[in-house]
RNA sequence: GCCCAGGUGGCGGAAUAGGUAGACGCACAGGACUUAAAAUCCUGCGGAUGUUGAAUCCAUACCGGUUCGAUUCCGGUCCCGGGCACCA
């Protein structure tokens, strides 16, 4: 049977939505803020997984804890709405993606709705909306006036049959995902952000963030930044040269060759007669090689000798000239140095091609190029010394001939922030006939996504909104010509900065009340999947930076503490897919279980941060609970047993249940919390006498997690107003230990008996009982007492030989 | 290949400034209640030997080390997961 969970979770979802319960009073400062938000869904056709809830729930629990701790709390919830999927089916059915869209965000909103979440639903946004995307397309163009945003033409992957630029997870095995056509890599124009500017600052406040220390390492690997140096290479015959990086210029006297990228400047103008036809040719590959084919080549280096020669600065020698696309443009300056006897990658490349290996460092170089740190040998002035100081002195030298400089280097490249589709933020630029980028002033936005019947491309990869013609066309106030940008944003656009939106999102004016932000922000504890460890946490630390620079927000940093909560797999261990067939619908859930009992249940599963499987009986398992926590709060038997009169006999179990659940609460260990109010609960049920204010404490701690049903038992012990807002329980500190303690007797490392003695009895004393015992004495008996170790109040050791 | 995180009963997991391994729950088995079933309640539940409510041994992926004592620390091996792909 167990309890009607439909008609409890159904009234109070009535209740809460009529007294506008969770609205957030923003203008309220009198009381500390906690701003607890989650990644917000991608509102997709499939609904709710039921994956959403873990992280959402996990979210709600601390926002109850907060409410009820005094805090004034903001937790809102919003749709990340613009992105491919919803263009896809547009093109499919000839429905308006903001038609679909807003079918999907209606589903998801019921399906959230019904499991109870403390959302302020008033402050509910969409980035597709266009009174929110005018604030993305607002912050643009800062970014353009400031400079940070440009015009490049980049590689990307573009389907000729399907006439259509892909993304990456479009692309299978150099293939389009939809009819399987070749797709080739081809240079268009593109629009970049300059995140490169703030790499510095961005690697630098990782420090302060109380974030996983997995995802900072990311984000740390991803910044890459490389402290090396830049060398000059003359090139022989000629007045021209040209830089490399490296960051072990201390082997320079050991470079026999140079590589340059085949996409590097220099190719065209340094190749030989002789040479063309090859490098010709091998231009001609590299050029139709996708980044994957470029991938699976990973363990050939291929390259062609270009015909010219370099001068090493160092030492004079001349040195050939290749180009092999192992050798990356997009990284450090597009020309490496090589020095096969100590880097794996130039040995390879050496051995294949022929080309000399001269040491410089003493090792074994037989086998593979040696890359540990030793004394320099065949370096003139830096032999003897070590990698270090061989560095100092070779840059030295370097740098007073005019050939070199101390250099840092990034792996982080400039954020590529166009897109050809049609379901994004349109760019609002205006394009002059004569090439010149005029942006649109701030009272001309939002630059709304004209109406359109047809998505598809245009043919030349030119996003869909080239064909939208009256739109494209525009009369500059000056009387000049142009046409609009037809590029539209990413999706990581809108999600870069909704968290600051939702502080004041009405806000017609500006982007958010400056006392508002500066009150609310940072985000105090953001949660969301590990999977945006880098992009979207990334991109949002830069745009908040930039903000920041223009005074629009006062913090560095907006998530100050970060957690990622774990995947929730099929039944099988295996990801939840529709072709697996182990996928599991949260309205089934709450149908047949009830909200509470999937919230509960999807907290008590494992470590929040960890992949687990789902389980039909542990669901049934957590619905049991709430079953028997309502039974003890209505059943005759035990409500018999309630009283006002503290008998004490409760006092130990109450409080140290109570600090635990608390930390445990705080620290987001939602498992074992449960698992401490389940050893209160089967107490309680032992108790003769069960003490009023212990039930009320505790429950206050279950409607965090069973929000319904914490609001229907307080109203069944006579409370008029709602859980809500009650005063957290507090704990007597010394009432969560016990006078006694078991103390655990060994001899020799093995456990042979325990003890039951009062807490903090003398150490002398106690070992006199433990020696006292009969197991102790058998194991002891005709050897020698070398050591007796005592652990207070947790072990005794006796070492006999 | 590199980086990160893991490996504990039949299952999910608990316990790490080194100190009684298996909390809590699931599954299973036995019992009570019931005409019966469901629900509920009680009991058992890592493995082996055993005098079966005594006792002993083994056990936290595997091998070794440090220690009075290791799931926890160190070295090596194997396995599973996630991320990145030639970063000079």
């Amino acid at each position: 049977m167990g309890y009607d969970y439909q008609n409890i979770e159904k009234k109070w979802q009535a209740v809460w939505e009529e007294n506008k319960t969770y609205t957030c009073d923003v203008y309220d400062f009198s009381k500390p803020k906690y701003y607890i938000l989650d990644m917000f869904p991608y509102p997709s056709g499939q609904g709710l997984h039921v994956g959403h809830p873990e992280g959402y729930t996990a979210s709600d629990v601390l926002a109850r804890m907060k409410r009820m701790q005094g805090f004034n709390v903001l937790h809102p919830i919003g749709w990340d709405s613009f992105g491919l999927p919803a263009e896809q089916y547009a093109m499919k059915t000839n429905q308006h993606p903001s038609i679909i869209t807003e079918v999907n965000i209606n589903n998801f909103r019921r399906q959230i709705k019904s499991l109870g979440f403390s959302y302020d639903w008033s402050r509910e946004i969409a980035t597709s909306d266009p009174s929110y995307y005018k604030w993305t397309q607002w912050i643009f163009l800062n970014l353009f006036n400031s400079d940070l945003a440009y015009v490049d033409y980049r590689p990307v992957n573009f389907c000729p049959t399907l006439g259509t630029v892909l993304a990456n997870e479009e692309v299978i095995d150099g293939k389009s995902e939809v009819g399987g056509y070749p797709v080739i890599r081809k240079p268009m124009r593109q629009w970049l952000l300059k995140i490169t500017k703030y790499a510095d600052r961005l690697l630098e406040d990782l420090k302060e963030l109380d974030w996983p220390a997995s995802t900072l390492e990311m984000q740390k690997n991803w910044i890459g930044r490389s402290v090396g140096a830049k060398v000059t290479f003359k090139i022989k015959g000629t007045d021209k040269s040209f830089d490399v990086f490296t960051t072990r210029v201390d082997t320079l006297y050991g470079c026999s060759y140079c590589v340059l990228a085949p996409e590097h400047p220099l190719v065209k103008e340094l190749v030989s007669k002789e040479q063309k036809p090859a490098v010709d040719a091998y231009l001609k590959e590299v050029e139709s090689k996708s980044d994957l084919e470029r991938t699976e080549l990973n363990k050939d280096k291929t390259g062609v000798f270009l015909g010219a020669y370099a001068i090493n600065p160092i030492n004079g020698e001349e040195v050939p000239i290749y180009i092999g696309d192992y050798v990356l443009a997009s990284y450090g300056t597009g020309a490496v140095m090589a020095v096969p006897a100590h880097d794996q990658r130039d040995y390879e490349f050496a051995k294949k091609y022929n080309l000399p290996i001269k040491q410089v460092l003493e090792g074994d170089i037989s086998i593979a190029a040696f890359t540990g740190d030793a004394a320099h040998i065949n370096s003139d002035i830096a032999n003897g010394l070590n990698i270090e100081q061989a560095k100092e002195v070779i840059l030295d030298k370097l740098i007073k001939e005019g050939n070199g400089e101390k250099q840092v280097n990034y792996k982080l490249r400039d954020w590529l922030f166009s897109r050809q589709r049609y379901w994004g933020e349109p760019i609002p630029i205006i394009i002059k006939d004569n090439g010149e980028l005029v942006p649109l002033k701030d009272y001309d936005l939002p630059l709304v996504l004209p109406e359109m019947k047809e998505y598809k491309p245009s043919g030349t990869g030119e996003s869909p909104l080239a064909n939208a013609k009256e739109w494209l066309s525009v009369t500059l106030p000056s009387g000049e010509h142009g046409l609009r940008e037809t590029n539209t944003m990413p999706q990581w656009a809108g999600s870069c900065w909704y968290y600051m939106r939702y502080i004041d999102p009405h806000n017609d004016k500006c982007i958010g009340d400056k006392k508002l932000l500066d009150h609310w922000l940072p985000v105090d504890l953001y949660i969301g999947g590990a999977e945006h460890a880098v992009l979207h946490l990334l991109y949002a630390r830069f745009w908040h930076k930039f903000l920041f620079d223009k005074g629009i927000v006062s913090c560095k940093e907006p998530f100050k503490k970060l957690f990622h909560q774990g995947m929730i797999l099929g039944s099988n261990g295996e990801k939840m897919s529709k072709s697996r067939g182990n996928v599991v619908n949260p309205d089934d859930v709450v149908a047949n279980y009830g909200a509470d009992s999937l919230r509960l249940y999807e907290m008590f599963m494992g470590p929040l941060e960890a992949s687990l499987p789902w389980s039909d009986t542990g669901l049934d398992g957590a619905k049991r609970y709430l079953d028997r926590v309502y039974r003890l709060f209505t059943e005759e038997e035990n409500t018999g047993k309630f009283t006002s009169v503290n008998d004490g006999k409760l006092d130990y179990i109450y409080n140290f249940s109570i600090k635990k659940i608390t930390e445990d609460f705080e620290a987001l260990r939602f498992n074992t919390a449960i698992s401490q109010m389940m050893v209160f609960t089967n107490e309680l049920y032992k108790a003769d006498k069960i003490y009023v204010p212990y039930l009320e404490g505790f429950l206050k701690t279950l409607a965090c997690i069973a929000p319904h049903l914490g609001e229907e038992l307080w109203q069944l012990l006579g409370h008029k107003d709602l859980i809500d807002f009650e005063p957290w329980p507090t704990y007597d500190e010394s009432k969560t230990v016990l006078a006694n303690v078991q103390v655990a007797v060994s001899v020799n490392g093995k456990l042979r008996a325990t003890l039951d003695i009062a807490k903090d009895m003398d150490d002398e004393e106690a070992k006199k009982l433990a020696f006292a015992l009969e197991a102790v004495k058998r194991h002891i008996e005709g050897k020698e007492i070398k050591k007796v170790i005592v652990v207070k109040n947790k072990i005794i050791n006796i070492v006999a030989i």
